[in-house]
RNA sequence: GGGCCAUUAGCUCAGUGGAAGAGCAGGUGACUUUUAAUCACUUGGUCGGGGGUUCGAAUCCCUCAUGGCCCA
């Protein structure tokens, strides 16, 4: 490498010792004509098909010592390597498991042998060509005759080893450094499988949900990411700009205004998997994009979306363990349906013994709950103290799966009121292992209501341009064409995610969660 | 936004005012089927950054950064 080269890796990359002992055996390969990043790879079978082809051929042959023999190439990772001398052992891991390389000097010839010991590393991308067989400590390993490198990794893994006790996997220095983990989340798939497994679970999870949906007559649909005017939820929105249009565009915070759309076009059940964006705080629930499922369908009612839910929730369970009945962080959780149902103003004065339609204003609220509980959040209004109550004192007790019903229509400006009590609107939210998981209404489909609630919302937070609701006049147009009665319902797949993988933080079920980003100095 | 805690080798961590350490990974060698292989020797450090106290700081103080947990 000449200087001149050296000096552009500045400041991108500055091999460690260990990195500049691994570009020496790369340099190394090449002089011997071996190119460590070929173009093609010949694999055969992934290494559980390797294992299992074995153990067929084994049953199949009986007690026989000379069976037929599986001649087959996988290829992986390596991920150990225990150098006996003239024998090395050595494990390949690819997307399905792994399985044991034998290699004998005898059989893949001195060049081979040396090469193996002394150019590969831990983390390199080999394949390797032999007979399936079985050791004499009786594990089903490949008798290498041939082998080729498939990709020289140039930085070491954090190295996770790991030894199986009596069937369980004892793993020892695990990479845990939570923010080294998400900020090289690569090298955690790389070294942690059971992250690996927690994506499967997930993708599970959302293929599992469309296609439940899909089965009753829903329609998957995309709707706009970049709004001219956001809406549908209580958050700030981020904010972009179209240069050549010269316009300002906030991507999304919920899909509800859309939706609503279509279902005056005339498709009367539709629903979107998608991302959200909301400009607030990061927390172990909170991520500024997530992932939403909204569905609305025409004609249902809050109820009919209740036992909508319990049956989707309930069916993605046993979808996913076989079982309605799933184990969160030490709870026992059973997802079968019917749940349990009940009011918010029943819920807080079971939970909190406090009945707040007897503090219809803020001042009255804010002080009842002094009395019984300490500090209400400051200058709240009253449909946000209920909510403080809620998520204070209710919320934590609601492992099992619970409709929370019927909430006051100040903090819900886009649903309908009950028949006979104008003060609360036909919602719920239903909560799994104290976590709220989603949200839904009867949805409002009167227009000149819907304007009044706009401009209700408006006066409300005029102080408080944080949670400001702007008014949608073209979702009202649409509303005035007709809407039919429909009922919807939004869900964080994140936090369904965090309920099947049993994790509490939002950011062990994201890929690539948000982090700061690091400053170099 | 507030409180507490953390940041030491590639990874996991010990070290709490007096010579920077261990295990694994890496290097050299030994070893005829091992499995956290083993054994011998060995390389590797801006102790998160900056400032201060002190004869002397990884250690005490201040500050900044990043992160974790709790609270708002």
């Amino acid at each position: 490498m000449s200087a001149d080269e050296s000096t552009q890796h500045e400041g991108v990359w500055e091999p460690t010792q260990l990195e500049q002992q691994r570009l020496i055996k790369l340099q190394q390969l090449r002089d011997e004509g071996v190119e460590p990043y070929p173009l093609r790879a010949g694999r055969t079978h992934t290494t559980a098909e390797a294992l299992r082809a074995f153990a067929e051929a084994e049953a199949a042959d009986g007690e026989k010592e000379d069976g037929q023999e599986i001649e087959l190439t996988v290829a992986g990772r390596l991920v150990s390597i225990r150098d006996m001398g003239k024998t090395v052992f050595a494990d390949v891991e690819d997307g399905d498991g792994r399985i044991q390389l034998f290699l004998r000097r005898a059989e893949i010839g001195d060049e081979e042998h040396r090469r193996f010991r002394k150019l590969l590393d831990l983390g390199d991308f080999v394949q390797a060509s032999g007979i399936v067989f079985r050791t004499r400590m009786g594990e089903i390993s490949i008798r290498v005759h041939s082998w080729e490198l498939l990709s020289k990794a140039l930085s070491p893994l954090p190295v996770a080893k790991e030894q199986e006790v009596d069937g369980e996997v004892v793993r020892y220095s695990a990479f845990a450094d939570v923010e080294e983990r998400f900020r090289q989340r690569y090298a955690d798939l790389a070294v942690n499988p059971e992250v690996r497994d927690i994506f499967r679970t997930r993708a599970r999870l959302v293929s599992i949900l469309r296609r439940f949906l899909d089965e009753h007559g829903f329609l998957e649909v995309e709707t706009p990411v970049m709004q001219p005017i956001y809406g549908g939820a209580a958050a700030r929105p981020f904010v972009t700009h179209h240069n050549q249009l010269k316009q300002d565009l906030y991507l999304r915070i919920s899909f509800e205004l859309y939706l609503k759309r279509l279902l005056v076009g005339g498709l009367e059940r539709v629903y979107e998997i998608g991302r959200d964006f909301r400009n607030e705080g990061v927390d172990a629930t909170h991520n500024p994009e997530f992932t939403q499922l909204e569905f609305y369908a025409a004609y249902w009612d809050y109820h009919d979306v209740m036992a909508f839910t319990e049956k989707m929730i309930a069916y993605a369970a046993e979808e996913l363990t076989g079982s309605t009945t799933i184990s969160y962080q030490g709870h026992t959780i059973d997802l079968s349906a019917p749940w349990q149902r009940i009011t918010l103003r029943d819920a807080i004065r079971q939970f909190v013994e406090i009945d707040y339609e007897e503090y219809p204003t803020a001042e009255g609220l804010a002080a009842a709950i002094r009395e019984a509980r300490g500090n209400p959040p400051a200058g709240a209004t009253w449909g946000k103290l209920v909510d403080h109550l809620l998520g204070e004192y209710v919320e934590p007790l609601l492992i099992q799966p619970t409709f929370i019903t019927q909430y006051p229509r100040d903090i819900s400006p886009l649903a309908k009121r009950l028949p006979d009590d104008p003060r609360h609107v036909e919602r719920f939210e239903y909560f799994i292992g104290a976590m709220e998981m989603g949200n839904a209404f009867t949805e409002l489909n009167d227009p000149l209501d819907q304007l009044a609630r706009f401009e209700e919302m408006q006066r409300l937070y005029q102080e408080d341009d944080e949670d400001a609701h702007p008014v949608d006049a073209d979702y009202l147009q649409a509303m005035r064409y007709g809407m039919p009665p429909n009922g919807g319902f939004g869900t964080g797949i994140d936090r369904l995610a965090m309920l099947f993988t049993d994790k509490t933080s939002i950011r062990e079920v994201l890929l690539f969660p948000h982090l700061r980003v690091r400053n170099s100095t």
